[in-house]
DNA sequence: CTGAAAGCGCTTACAG
DNA sequence: CTGAAAGCGCTTACAG
């Protein structure tokens, strides 16, 4: 089948391939005739525009890329179709990049900037660190979603998150309250003012309050997968056997926690409560079903798109905006 | 920052486009002086080509769409990940392309072949039906991944996928092993000459082999999502209270029904068994762990691509390709 | 081994 | 309201 360009649909036409791209791009000084007749050509030749060219001569694509770390994370999907749609909505123009977690979101980024004339970056399940200082050369506007930028001193660069350190702390009070006082923390790196960061904070805060601490031994690194938790906690309950109560950094890791648990013949949540973050939508299906934190994605998605417009569009400075989540008791507490 | 072109650094570097451009593409034909002296310039500018220039002149981008069909479906994103990894292997351009559930993905491929000079398509979690028959006019060589295409008169398509019936058969009979004579299937459409016909074939075969039925009754029609399983379960064991075992088309479907199990009072496995299809990553993790059919996903990814290949580079035909699976018996059968 | 030139399919001032 | 022409940043015969 023939692919059919402007050209040729301006000869079937009758009108100049200026006539054609102003009907395509459905600019107002047509007159109804000729845009109709155009309409219907190209309705006719099954006519789709060469995205390339039309990428390559637009100085100011408005497009904007979604990157996406960790294809597998069901939440960080979650709150990309939830992008997508607010994209869809406003008709704006959106390139959603999943990359891969070993990979550097940033020097992408810089790539996609380059190749594709991005005119703003989101980056969903990112981390804040050095790396980041390769972004200081890319002139657009950018913001992180999932975690708070607030601390970096990049100029052009926003973000929307969950209040990590809150969460945190409502997500330990919620085992305190059933309880617990022997809490571990399964979570990520520590250090810098990452989520992981944030939300150690949080929880150790909970204990505090509650007049107990949170003990070194009992906080414990694994990466965000059911197979990383699973491991990391047949390791950690064979140390601390007395541990009552574990706060997870994410329902992946919970998952992974529970099931080490059961193997290690321990019941949830008679013998350990176990809570999470995300509110991926399986975690109500689990038997037990997982309490967990979950994440506003909409809201997120929703204030992201639109933080990242008022920065494109009227040189808004970065904001750093903060929402709240909402403990879900269900069944593993 | 600005953002160098190919004629930024053929000035800095003192010679002329044409040769920037040979040595962006490796080509052989450069000296090795020039080469190192243009490599070296491309790399103090951080050049990057633009991506849309390159597309809109390549007529033969070599460049393969791969086009998802529900972004939440883990099973689904594990194969994309297999596609990329073999695409990256074999340093071939891949696009990735997600699209809803709802949308339609032959519309979206015709749409892509016009706009991206695509020139191989591979469909992953398609199904088959009149749909395709816009593809017709797609003259570009076109793979459907997990579902097979053999009854379908399309010229230029392949397919690979497990052997959907003989598998089915072999997850009932694991039923039927554990003495299981009651069993309900859980699937898709049973129309037509998609996976969800096929499963429900070999279902049917293995319930004969047995001497048994497989009643029509007991066929129930749902989505592929815990939401959608956990409803019709709940509805259907209403209904049906006596079943003994059931076979899920997809493990987010077992997911869903397990759990509506526990809701009304039956234990997995000890009243009811569940077998599931596809071996994602958290059936593992699962309690009970979840009994599956796992489907040869990076065998899949890997003869997709290479079929594709075939075709686009050496004119092939459209192979059909079947895959055995294997089924992993955990606690929940 | 190297370069000048044409052209991919669009959009966009500019002129009418 | 409409069109001729320039140009976006590349690649690719073609000529040397």
């Amino acid at each position: 089948m023939k692919i059919y360009t402007i050209r040729d649909i301006a000869e079937k036409a009758g009108v100049s391939v200026t006539t054609v791209s102003r009907v395509l791009n459905h600019r107002p000084d047509v007159s109804k005739d000729t845009q109709q007749r155009v309409e219907r050509v190209m309705a006719e030749c099954h006519f789709v525009g060469n995205a390339n060219a039309r990428g390559l001569k637009q100085a100011d694509s408005e497009t904007v890329a979604v990157i996406i770390r960790g294809r597998q994370n069901p939440f960080l999907n979650a709150l990309a179709e939830e992008m997508l749609q607010c994209a869809d909505r406003d008709q704006a123009a959106v390139i959603l990049e999943y990359i891969d977690e070993k990979a550097d979101e940033f020097r992408h980024a810089l790539m996609l900037s380059h190749s594709r004339r991005i005119s703003g970056l989101i980056f969903v399940g990112s981390r804040i660190d050095e790396r980041c200082r390769v972004l200081s050369g890319v002139n657009i506007p950018m913001v992180f979603a999932t975690v708070s930028a607030a601390g970096t001193p990049m100029e052009r660069a926003a973000s929307v998150s969950m209040d990590d350190r809150a969460m945190a702390c409502a997500a330990v009070e919620a085992l305190l309250a059933r309880g617990r006082k022997r809490i571990a923390v399964f979570g990520g790196n520590r250090q810098g003012t990452d989520s992981p960061a944030l939300r150690a904070l949080g929880a150790r805060e909970a204990m505090e309050k509650g007049g107990w601490q949170l003990e070194d031994s009992r906080y414990v690194e694994t990466r965000f997968t059911p197979a990383d938790a699973y491991e990391a906690a047949r390791d950690f309950f064979s140390r601390c056997p007395d541990t009552d109560g574990v706060f997870c950094m994410s329902d992946l890791v919970a998952l992974g926690v529970i099931r080490a648990l059961k193997d290690l013949g321990k019941q949830v949540p008679r013998d350990v409560s176990v809570i999470g973050i995300d509110g991926i939508e399986i975690g109500r299906y689990l038997i037990p079903s997982l309490s967990t934190v979950v994440q506003p994605a909409a809201e997120i998605a929703r204030q992201s798109m639109q933080v990242l417009y008022d920065m494109m569009q009227h040189g808004a400075p970065g904001k750093h905006i903060t929402l709240p989540g909402k403990v879900e008791i269900r069944e593993s507490i």
